[in-house]
RNA sequence: GCCCGGGUAACUCAGUUGGUAGAGUGCCAGUUUCGUAAACUGGAAGCCGAGGGUUCAAAUCCCUCUCUGGGCUCCA
């Protein structure tokens, strides 16, 4: 409950028009008081009597003070933007009003609920006059915490009813891949079938890492937040992060890996033999997104980034960029995804001289057209410490998604103070390089999920192979080759229910399942397997030892193609 | 955060002027043993998102909150 009081020598009062519903009947068109405590109210959510009570004692107590005979109660909404439904609020404020009468000898006058006033005050001047309070529990920062009522509700899936068909999420609930909880707004729970996809992208880019020189690191997710005073990003972006009391420090969750990989440099000496240092890490990041900006996978607040920071000397950066284009490039090669990628240029407000950011700038844009890569510029869109280059790509909606990017950073090393041991003995700072390939993950699989319509090439197919059995009659041998395929840890499932062939195979088509492989008679005889792909070509009659290895080469390979 | 629209069984959705809930799919059981996108019968399954209000009576009307879809905004 807020409450705004005054000492007036004249309050007066006009009724326009009624407001809510419900609103105060019967009440005088007009009316004036002399010499009063005005007490405005507004009555919040979660007020109880109890509040009403001691606000009501409060103002008995400095009438008592200031020696007024007569006491005012005005219902005023604008206190609060956590109001408590009128019907309620004009209950509890009716109670106040009861409180005054009874506890006091004050000659009560109130206005009445719920009507749009002209209101007129002549407030005295003396130190007492103009005052203000809240009552309430839990008040935290200005606003009060909500708490939940615990009950099995809390157990309740997102609503994704209403989606189109080919929308990422009505795809994940037709191949069960992951969910939402009302208890964790915008943070995703992986299911079995999700989470192998989750970890197939994953082990694809650590093969790259590999590939391409470089090393895995963690950070913790957690830390005091003097680490953004360092970088600069606590003022910007303070009310996009997770911040809260931990052991009396304030802490926050990250938002962003930069700050951490930064501590990491300076936790020894490095020489110049040491660089380009690339350090690569896929830890989970929080950010406090405004609710209209969630959308499925696509904004989350709790995201993975396959992040990584690469230190180099001024004389590396074009070598470094040039490999990253082409990282990049094979990396959304193997998905067919178009994309499109932007140059952003120096922003009219920027750090640095004109000829650091047109050497860094050319370097970027050098890369990109060495790798044949078509590109679009972004006037004056860089970030303020450095040129980048984003990736965007398209969903189902044609909306697009800014995944890659990739950042000259002059601006951290410094702040941290980030050095090397140069050839000629002294200190230099390195240039930072950050980029992400996928971006977030999480936005990456919703692009990709919807890009390929759920189809996914075998080597990221939850279920890669199902066996079916034409009847009962086939069920032993399905068993003896479903075995076959486990061990040779391919990803695969039996299915020997009683059910017909038909409604197996439509089964499998919806579940989008790269191969089934279907036995019947014919191939309990011949000890052979028929294979059908989900596109509906097949293969009748084979070996399963002709089979596999054709499977485990696309498989290994991560071919685009089924092999059918 | 703002504007508009939603939340009913695990899923997709009906639910009339307010009278305490229904289908299909899936699941379970039984019948059936089948050759390339849905065999048949039966059963279980619901705090109608949460809290409050109006009413003799609320899934239905009103308010608040919450989650969610689209748009705006935001997005180092």
């Amino acid at each position: 409950m807020k409450i705004l009081q005054y000492d007036v020598n004249k309050i007066e009062w006009e009724l326009i028009e009624p407001e809510t519903d419900p609103y105060e009947r019967d009440a005088p068109k007009k009316k004036e008081v002399e010499d009063a405590l005005a007490m405005f109210i507004a009555v919040e959510n979660d007020d109880t009597e109890a509040f009403a009570s001691k606000a009501i004692s409060d103002v008995i107590e400095f009438a008592a003070k200031l020696k007024r005979k007569n006491l005012v109660l005005y219902p005023f909404a604008h206190l609060s933007s956590n109001l408590e439904a009128p019907a309620r609020a004009m209950t509890l404020f009716h109670y106040m009003i009861k409180e005054a009468e009874n506890k006091s000898k004050l000659s009560v006058s109130h206005a009445p609920f719920g009507w749009n006033k002209a209101l007129r005050l002549d407030v005295k001047g003396h130190p007492l006059a103009e005052m203000s309070r809240s009552y309430g529990s839990e008040v935290k920062g200005g606003k009060k915490v909500k708490k939940r009522v615990y009950d099995v509700s809390l157990a309740k899936k997102a609503d994704w009813s209403g989606l189109p068909e080919n929308d990422h999420r009505s795809i994940a609930e037709r191949q069960d891949l992951f969910s939402f909880q009302e208890v964790s707004p915008a943070m995703v729970y992986w299911h079995p079938n999700g989470f192998i996809i989750y970890d197939q992208l994953m082990k694809y880019i650590r093969d790259k890492l590999d590939e391409y020189g470089y090393q895995m690191v963690a950070t913790p997710i957690m830390a005091n937040t003097a680490l953004w005073h360092i970088s600069g990003h606590i003022d910007h972006y303070r009310e996009n992060m997770f911040v809260f009391d931990a052991n009396d420090q304030e802490v926050g969750l990250k938002p962003m890996n930069c700050p951490f990989a930064m501590l990491l440099f300076k936790s020894r000496k490095w020489s110049y033999r040491d660089l380009p240092l690339r350090l690569a890490d896929f830890d989970k990041l929080y950010r406090n997104e405004i609710s209209g900006a969630l959308s499925g996978l696509f904004r989350v607040r709790e995201l993975t980034q396959d992040d990584a920071h690469i230190y180099m000397r001024e004389d590396q950066i074009e070598s470094e960029i040039n490999s990253m284009i082409k990282f990049v490039n094979e990396m959304y090669g193997i998905f067919s995804l178009d994309f499109k990628a932007k140059l952003s240029t120096m922003p009219d407000s920027h750090l640095g001289d004109e000829d650091t950011w047109k050497k860094a700038t050319d370097a970027l844009e050098g890369a990109l057209k060495r790798n044949k890569v078509k590109y679009e510029i972004k006037d004056k869109e860089g970030a303020f410490y450095g040129p980048k280059i984003d990736i965007d790509v398209k969903d189902s909606m044609g909306r697009e998604w800014q995944c890659a990017t990739i950042q000259l950073d002059y601006q951290l090393p410094q702040r941290f103070g980030l050095t090397y041991t140069g050839e000629d003995g002294k200190e230099h700072m390195p240039i930072v390089l950050h980029r992400v390939v996928y971006g977030s993950l999480e936005r990456f699989l919703a692009v990709l999920i919807e890009h390929l319509n759920g189809k996914f090439p075998a080597w990221l197919a939850p279920v890669q192979v199902r066996v079916l059995s034409i009847s009962e009659k086939s069920s032993k041998y399905a068993e003896e080759i479903y075995k076959k395929l486990r061990e040779q840890h391919i990803r695969v499932e039996l299915d020997i229910s009683d059910k017909t062939l038909q409604y197996k195979i439509r089964d499998g088509q919806i579940q989008q399942i790269p191969y089934m492989i279907i036995l019947g008679d014919k191939e309990v005889e011949g000890k052979k397997i028929s294979v059908r792909s989900r596109s509906g070509k097949q293969r009748m009659g084979i070996s399963i030892d002709e089979f596999l290895p054709q499977l485990k080469e696309e498989i290994s390979n991560r071919k685009k193609e089924l092999m059918l």
